[in-house]
RNA sequence: GCCCAGUUGGCGGAAUCGGUAGACGCGCUGGUCUCAAACACCAGUAGGAAACUGUGCCGGUUCGACUCCGGCACUGGGUACCA
């Protein structure tokens, strides 16, 4: 009898669920494991097979784990507020409710249908009530915190208050607007990225290329009332601890570069008659002499004051061409200068001579100070605006040709300079910066590239934010009110005065009388701390009791995708650190490490149909011919082959299809492209489960390639493992019975097996999946051939087999005569007795260069086998008479002769 | 431009500390079984007739380099007028 995995699947998934065998208690003799996957957002289109990946992994990991005797976290979830429920509702009345219920119902049974571990009973929504009110009341302790500098933490803003002078002396309106400045969830006037067609404000991480990361639609710079989360209080936090975390190196790099931080100094420059002072952040003060202009944003403040009466047209014909470009255009031509002159000059703090100022557009309103002090010999940007100007380019910094470029280096002698002249770039920054504070001119400080994060949306399907207005100020609602529920509307769109969707809601007021904040709260929300919920996932008196945050502290290992590395990775670290200031948990960073499983790519097959006729012609004959390629569905070609009869049923168009062959077969194209219903290379898992099982899946997913690597789907090599599974089934087997023996293993039986015991422990402590997969291989195909049957070996055998492929191996170990699941097995340790070998058959290489082999004792000494070798008739051969340099023997390594 | 990762047979990939390059699998070729096919099983499979040559390219260190060092090219990802 053949493994029927249809069967032995559904029966060992049923006894799961049944026996909750994955439920995990919050307390437990055996240490604690924290295994997390990235939840995922429950979509229309369901799983596709590049979803799973990751969680194979960590399924195999948490299985692991438990047999390694640890009480294991493994949970899973849904982030299930967000924008594609909302586009659906608009277009088609549908609450967002009910689509979501319906997708993660899909999610759930596609999930289960793959075999994993995970607790369900601890599953989260974040657009559940009963979660999402703990969003609130973390939103409501961000609004009642400030950051204080000296303390390095966030407090209640209560402690601020005594700091600020004449604050009882201030009205209502006033003070309130005072602690907005200081509150880590604030409302302010803010730029913000407005996307048009979605109606809404995006997040800077949400806009990619200046378009919408969802959906691509431009976006535009715009001044909002907005609510935002005061993360940049964090950045020299967040940019700290990376240190003590084992993420990967690129994910840590992508941080740091998004925080940005960079040192260097203020500098006021006094404005030629006038008291104004223009202030410049720089990193290089040491180029002070080198100062030719100086750059404002359109949309500083000084630019109509400084602007003399013949500029005033020419500078407001820019500013508006300024305003007016759209982000995406600013950023399409990033080559293209513009600037105007103000008329307008500031003196030289060291030379006293007068420097024009212009202004121009490379230079950002919401960086340092909107305004730079343009040196064209040694910054590319300033450089490409003096030339294009004509503006003067003095070189401070010896060592490179200006009459090409500019040179940025940091490098080099000082020139020019008056009292830095004759210095190395660094020595003059250092004496810059203590001349420049020493003058009052300015001094050193530290700017961040890092913004605030803009946390209103103007979207229905969120978090409410849980703030009402009383006089026009804003207030929390009290913690005992929450959850503030979303409300019903009778459409998802915005109101017709441009009002979010939430001022639809019908009598929604607060008490009844005060209207509520009408944004909801960003996607990124409810991801920024669901990894606590799942620690005592239906507490209703707190986020999670503080016995389970103190026993399942930081997750040790957390796996998803690379994409998240600037998004919900800062925002939970951030959230993190907020929480352990304010005592609530005891953790600093969410988790300790962390894995970016790679994307899993489709490979598209085409057809290339001749003109406009139904006639197509096969891939090696079609330069023969004008032809269209034509993407079609990948699950009617096989090795690249097209089962012409599918394809004329596929489509009513192509019933009557003709085909051009070769060697009697259509022979598609193909490329590999972005897994995506359009382009036809969506491969389901369902279908894969369905064909060689979810063991043969979870495998094959691994066998791959590297977990973090990207690759392309490619079913064909599925048969592999699916005929390694039979060879398994067999090994446990003499025709339909099982075939199991209680005999003393040999010593070679244990080798086999124990070797295998020592690699797989490797791999996976290594995440070195897809080397397993290889080893298992090999084990099975030693074992076949040593026609070994012996229980000694076989039990071993199916536990370490277990994490990977668990509903064959609790088959087999059922069979086996284990009433117990094989989840909480132990798993075997390696004895290395079995390991040792006596005898090596070394590699006997001339110049490095391999030319025989022969085994010697590994007893043998150096000298022993040199003389050995030396004798060896091969060696002879090799030597061709001449008398060998140098020997050299590495013991159980190899032998090189140096000729 | 800057940062990160990568480049090995027809394909996915392996080589854990500088020591047999190509494990394991797919595909392909030949064979056994079969009326035939599928399945299964057996054998072969980096290139080359061979000498030899081969881990993106050029150079270096070493008895010995896919692995270390210097330079370059290409691919993928991130990021960008950040002063």
């Amino acid at each position: 009898m053949e493994y029927n995995f249809r069967e032995v699947e559904k029966n060992w998934q049923a006894y799961w669920a049944k026996n909750k065998t994955f439920k995990v208690e919050n307390s437990s003799v055996k240490p604690k494991y924290y295994v997390l996957d990235m939840f995922p957002y429950p979509s229309g289109a369901g799983l596709h097979v590049g979803h799973p990946l990751g969680y194979i992994a960590s399924d195999i990991f948490a299985r692991y784990k438990r047999l390694k005797g640890f009480n294991v976290l493994h949970p899973m979830g849904y982030d299930s507020f967000g924008l594609p429920a909302e586009q659906y509702a608009i277009q088609t009345g549908q609450h967002p409710e009910i689509t979501t219920k319906t997708n993660i119902a899909r999610y759930r049974e596609q999930l289960d249908k793959i075999g994993f571990s995970f607790d369900w009973d601890r599953e989260v929504r974040t657009s559940d009530p009963a979660y999402y009110k703990w969003t609130q009341w973390i939103f409501i302790k961000l609004f009642n915190s400030w950051y204080n500098p000296e303390t390095n933490k966030a407090e209640n803003i209560e402690t601020l208050i005594p700091k600020l002078n004449g604050f009882d002396k201030l009205s209502e309106k006033e003070q309130s607007d005072l602690l907005l400045e200081h509150r880590l969830a604030y409302l302010s006037d803010t730029m913000v990225n407005w996307c048009p067609q979605l109606g809404t404000v995006l997040a800077n991480e949400e806009v990619k290329d200046g378009v919408s990361e969802r959906g691509g639609y431009p976006v535009e710079r715009k001044l909002m009332k907005q609510w935002s989360l005061r993360i940049t209080a964090y950045a020299d936090r967040l940019l700290n601890d990376l240190e003590g975390i084992d993420w990967t190196e690129s994910i840590k790099e992508a941080q740091r570069n998004w925080i940005g931080k960079s040192e260097g100094t203020s500098l006021k420059f006094q404005v030629s008659g006038s008291d104004d002072i223009i202030e410049v952040f720089t990193t290089r003060p040491d180029t002070i002499f080198g100062v030719s202009f100086v750059t404002l944003a359109p949309e500083h403040e000084l630019v109509s004051k400084i602007t003399t009466p013949q500029q005033k047209t020419a500078v407001e014909e820019y500013t508006t061409f300024a305003k007016n470009r759209s982000e995406r255009e600013r950023m399409a031509d990033v080559k293209k200068i513009t600037g105007v002159f103000t008329g307008g000059y500031v003196i030289h703090p060291f030379t006293g001579k007068q420097i024009p100022i212009w202004i121009g557009d490379y230079v950002l309103a919401g960086y340092g100070t909107g305004a730079v002090m343009a040196v064209p010999g040694h910054d590319s940007r300033d450089y490409a605006f003096a030339k294009h100007f004509d503006l003067p380019i003095i070189e401070v910094v010896a060592g490179g040709d200006l009459s090409k470029e500019s040179y940025d280096a940091k490098e080099g002698k000082l020139i020019n300079s008056d009292f830095l002249n004759g210095l190395e770039v660094k020595a003059a920054v250092k004496k810059a910066i203590s001349v420049i504070e020493e003058k009052g001119l300015g001094k050193g400080k530290t700017n961040f590239r890092l913004r605030d994060a803009i946390f209103g949306r103007q979207r229905y399907w969120g978090e409410p934010i849980p703030v009402y207005y009383e006089n026009g100020i804003p207030k929390v609602l009290s913690e005992t009110e929450l959850p503030l529920v979303l409300p019903e509307v009778d459409k998802y769109l915005p109101t017709e005065t441009g009002e979010p969707p939430l001022a639809r809601a019908k009598d929604w007021k607060y008490k009844g009388v005060f209207e509520y904040e009408y944004s909801t709260m960003p996607g990124w929300a409810g991801s920024s701390w669901y990894f606590l919920r799942y620690m005592d996932a239906h507490n209703d008196q707190r986020f999670a009791s503080k016995d389970a945050v103190n026993y399942w502290q930081n997750v040790d290992l957390y796996i998803g995708g690379a994409e998240h590395s600037t998004g919900h990775l800062l925002y939970v670290r951030f959230w993190t650190k907020f929480l352990y200031d304010l005592g609530l948990i005891p953790l600093t960073e969410p988790a300790k490490k962390l894995i970016n499983q790679g994307m899993i790519q489709g490979v598209s097959s085409f057809v290339y149909r001749i003109g406009q006729s139904n006639k197509f012609v096969s891939h090696g004959l079609k330069n023969n011919h004008e032809t269209t390629p034509l993407h079609v569905d990948v699950n009617i070609v096989n090795n690249n082959i097209l089962d012409v009869e599918k394809f004329k049923e596929w489509r009513e168009e192509y019933k009557n299809a003709e085909f051009i062959l070769e060697d009697g077969k259509y022979i598609c194209g193909s490329e590999v492209e972005k897994m995506s219903k359009s382009k036809w290379n969506v491969v389901s898992p369902d279908l894969m489960v369905e064909q060689y099982g979810a063991d043969a899946l979870r495998l094959y997913e691994m066998f791959l390639g590297p977990l973090e690597l990207s690759k392309p789907w490619n079913t064909n090599g599925i048969s592999g493992v699916s005929n390694f599974m039979r060879k398994l089934w067999r090994l446990y087997h003499n025709g339909d019975a099982i075939n199991i023996s209680d005999e003393k293993a040999t010593k070679a039986e244990l080798k086999a097996l124990h070797k295998t015991i020592k690699k797989i422990t490797y791999d996976i402590e290594n995440f070195s999946f897809n080397t397993s997969v290889s080893n298992f291989m090999i084990c099975v195909n030693e074992l076949t051939e040593l026609k070994c049957n012996k229980k000694d070996i076989l039990e071993p055998l199916a536990i370490i087999i277990a994490p990977y492929a668990p509903h064959i191996a609790e088959e087999l170990w059922n069979k086996l005569g284990n009433k117990e699941s094989i989840t909480y097995a132990t798993f075997p340790e390696v004895n290395e007795e079995y390991l040792v070998e006596s005898a090596f058959n070394y590699p006997v290489s001339f110049n490095g260069k391999t030319r025989f082999f022969q085994e010697y004792d590994l007893s043998l000494s150096k000298e022993d086998i040199e003389k050995e070798v030396l004798n060896h008739e091969q060696t002879q051969k090799f030597l061709e008479g001449k008398t060998p340099k140098k020997v050299i023997v590495v013991h159980n390594k190899i032998v090189n002769i140096v000729l």
